[in-house]
Order: structure tokens, then C-alpha cells, then sequence
DNA sequence: AGTAACTGCGGCAGATGGCCACAGTGGCAG
DNA sequence: CTGCCACTGTGGCCATCTGCCGCAGTTACT
């Protein structure tokens, strides 16, 4: 296949550059960008049809980039990765456009996998089957505590009231590490 | 004025019906399916206007319904519910269609307001009276605990297992939870 | 009998949570 | 400009909770 070019956007120097060295040794043309604009400048020069994107880019929320991405290059497909993900965050991602979402820390080929897939769009044979494994405590609050958060705008104190908790522990809660989907697996 | 036809789909007949009163009595006019076939008739037949799917459907996978809903009705809105979250699940359902997706347990304030949740032709009349009281984590925590115990039939060992819990942590909770922290009624 | 599950219980060290306090910020009314 | 107010980040104290150990008793199946 002929290189395709994809841009990676992610304010984490390092997991940026990781990630290039792997995606370039596998056929893809990388370019990176560090915050917003250096991802709209190189998306307007090299029109990428791919990228990754960080959730959480500084201040910024990735999210917001998605739709003027879209805007520079229609045909881009664009994968969202975070270390803190949630359900959320996901439908909120894939709502506004993104191809697929992703949780830190993921190997290269499954971010290439996510990228290429889909080409048959929404094929029936890859259905997702649910887990057979209820949430573990941890998960399910996290995952509460994503919506909640999501629905005060990122406002924390707001969701410590309504989740009927201090806002300190919340604060704690949420610079923790997130919780891993499938605990048992090592990568 | 018209009340909202709203379709609820779910193999789980206990919690169909609790959740079908709950949103009866925040003015939906609910209707139930317990499979694909039901749904698919009750669909074409009151074409609703939301409808709440159990990603799980006995055998089937609700994903698959999703497309099937929107060919006979257009502007459905269509609200994943599991109890068995995951981010790969929830992305693909809003990949097909779904408006949310949504993890059990939930509460009916939370369910109606996804449902509603941008939604400009909901004259938001009797419909949003609901108060805005997402579960406190400690409720939240409970039922979960409650849901999964009850799949074991009882067996704490094993409940502690999948919920990624200690055994004796989760004793130790079931024995002092009072369960009573707010009498919160589902009408 | 032996094995393997489950259950209840006690205890301990370390993690976590609730709470207070303080400082800095930004919006807004007076 | 000047408070007032709400939000955020941070550190610290101390009570509680959790993870993990062990032990004993029970039940069921081999």
C-alpha cells in the first residue's frame, strides 16, 4: 500500500513520539502535533487521513477538534485515545465523529487495527459481544462519576455535590489512575 | 398534549417493568418488548419515538436491532442499556445509531434524561419534572453489589470474584449496609 | 476419609475518604 | 475598583475502609 499519512496529536511528548516510531514502521507517513494548533496548521498542509488524537490535549479537550478536523478533510477518520477513559467520554467521541476510542495504554497494532477497520463499515461479523463479567466496583464508579461529570461540564464541584461526596475526595478520585477494562491482562 | 410512545426492550422481564413504571410516571406511554421479534412488531406498529434496549437479548445482540428500529422509524432515539458496560460495546452502538448508552444499573431520572438530551422536539412539558438527582456513589455501589448478588444466586465468594472485590470487603459491606440511606421511590 | 467449595470472623497495616484550611482565579454587582 | 461568590488545586489530620492473612465450621461431591 502506498504510505498514508497520519497525524498524531497528543501533548505527551514522549507517548508521541513512542507511538510515531511504531506507526511509521508500519507503512504510515507520521506527522505530530503537540496542542491544537500545531494539529489544525498540519492538518490544513499534509491533509492526513488519519489521526490520533488525545482526549486531553492541555486545557483543551480533543473532542472539540474532532468536527474542524472533519471540517479540513472530510475523508479523515480520526481515533481517539485517553488514558482516562470512560464509557462517557466514548459515546460523547464517537457522537461528534471520531472512528473509534481507545484507552491508553494501547499497542501499536491495535491502534492501526482501529484505524484501518471499518473500511466495510459496521460489517455484522464484528460484532462486540458484552463481557460476561459485570463492572468491578472500581469501573462502575468511574464510569458514574465520568457521566455525572460530563453532564456538570467538567464542573467538579458541581458533581461532588450531586454524587454526594467531597469534592476533595472526588478531586483525588479523579488524578487517580483510571481503571483498567480488563484487570486480568497484562499488555 | 401527546405523550412520548416510548418502547422498552428487554429480556429481563423484573426490570422491564420497573423501569416501564418509572418512566409511565414521568408521562412516556411505555410499551415493553422482551425480544427481537416483539420489538420489531410493537415498533412498526406505535412507531415510538424513544426506545431503551438491552444490549444483552437472550441470544441475540441488541447492536443488530439498532439499524432494524431506524428503518421503521426514522427519528427513534434509541438508548442502550447493559449490565455489561464496556467501551468497545458502547462505541459501536453509537456507531449504529444509539442516541446513549447507558450502564445498569441506572436510575429512570438518568434514563429520561438521555433520552430527552437534545432533543427539540421534546415539548419538555410534564416530561422533565423529573429531579435532576443522579444515584450518590454509595447507592450506586449498592445496587450494583445487589444485581451481581443476586446473579450468583446468593454466592458471596463468587460475587466478590466478579466484582473484583476481596471477599471480606465485600462481607463486611453487605453486613453493616442498613440498605436504607434515602427511601427513594420509583414514582 | 479427603478434597474443595462456601461462610463467618478477627486482626493488622496501609490505602482511602471526609473534612478543614488556605491560596489563587475569574465573573459580576455595587 | 472592591468585595462577594464560586470554582480549583493543594496539604494535612484522623477515622474508616480495604486488602490480605489466618482459622474454624459447614456442606457437597469423590
Amino acid at each position: 500500500m502506498s504510505e498514508q499519512q497520519l497525524l498524531i496529536i497528543d501533548d505527551d511528548a514522549t507517548f508521541a513520539r513512542v507511538l510515531a516510531r511504531a506507526l511509521s514502521s508500519r507503512g504510515f507517513e507520521v506527522i505530530t502535533a503537540s496542542n491544537a494548533d500545531e494539529a489544525r496548521a498540519l492538518t490544513r498542509r499534509h491533509q492526513p487521513r488519519y489521526c490520533v488524537l488525545d482526549l486531553k490535549l492541555g486545557e483543551e479537550n480533543g473532542l472539540r477538534l474532532i468536527p474542524e478536523l472533519q471540517a479540513l478533510v472530510p475523508e479523515i477518520r480520526v481515533l481517539l485515545l485517553t488514558g482516562y477513559a470512560s464509557i462517557a467520554t466514548a459515546v460523547e467521541a464517537i457522537k461528534r465523529g471520531a472512528h473509534d476510542y481507545l484507552a491508553k495504554p494501547v499497542d501499536a497494532d491495535a491502534v492501526v487495527r482501529a484505524l484501518l477497520d471499518g473500511d466495510t463499515s459496521a460489517g455484522d461479523e464484528d460484532l462486540v459481544d458484552a463481557p460476561e463479567a459485570p463492572l468491578a466496583l472500581r469501573r462502575l464508579e468511574w464510569e458514574h462519576i465520568q457521566r455525572v461529570l460530563t453532564e456538570c461540564d467538567g464542573n467538579i464541584s458541581e458533581t461532588a455535590r450531586r454524587l454526594g461526596m467531597h469534592r476533595r475526595t472526588l478531586q483525588r478520585k479523579l488524578s487517580k489512575h483510571p481503571v483498567r477494562e480488563r484487570p486480568e491482562q497484562e499488555d
